[in-house]
DNA sequence: TGTATGACCCTGA
DNA sequence: CTCAGGGCCATAC
């Protein structure tokens, strides 16, 4: 057999893309995580670049919180001109998530900086 | 087979 | 701060 073309997609990529849809879903509200944080803690620090359509890929019945889920520059990462981009800056406001200029203080609100200080905790 | 594009990241000017 | 360049992986044409 020469390829397993489209039909069902290839095995890797759905594991993978599951992997994002599990790490993305364990983001506590008020929390963000940027792409390549996810991509790190999915277990594939170079797909940052995939994260994004892993998410696409996402089937709607697990109301996947992708908007908790921003670049690592704290910004949105939909045109500012575009629907969704507002859909999200609403949902994370929503959320208790502050905006200054744009972007999202990543010292406060990054859920990576959260699972950091538990290790500074060093919980005996 | 090669080029262009994408919900990206990092460094340097 | 903005802009440019290089790197990254997969998909679409």
């Amino acid at each position: 057999m020469t390829d397993a073309p489209s039909s069902e997609a290839r095995k890797p990529d759905r594991e993978w893309a599951e992997a994002v849809w599990k790490v993305v879903g364990e983001i506590p509200p008020g929390h963000v995580l940027t792409y390549g944080e996810v991509a790190r803690l999915s277990g594939n620090p170079r797909f940052a670049r995939r994260v994004g359509q892993a998410m696409r890929w996402a089937p709607r019945n697990l109301q996947l919180p992708w908007h908790r889920v921003i670049n690592a520059q704290g910004k949105i990462s939909f045109p500012p001109d575009s629907a969704a981009h507002q859909r999200q800056k609403d949902r994370l406001e929503e959320e208790g998530v502050v905006f200054l200029n744009g972007k999202i203080d990543l010292e406060r609100f990054g859920y990576q900086g959260v699972l950091d200080k538990i290790f500074w905790e060093d919980p005996a």
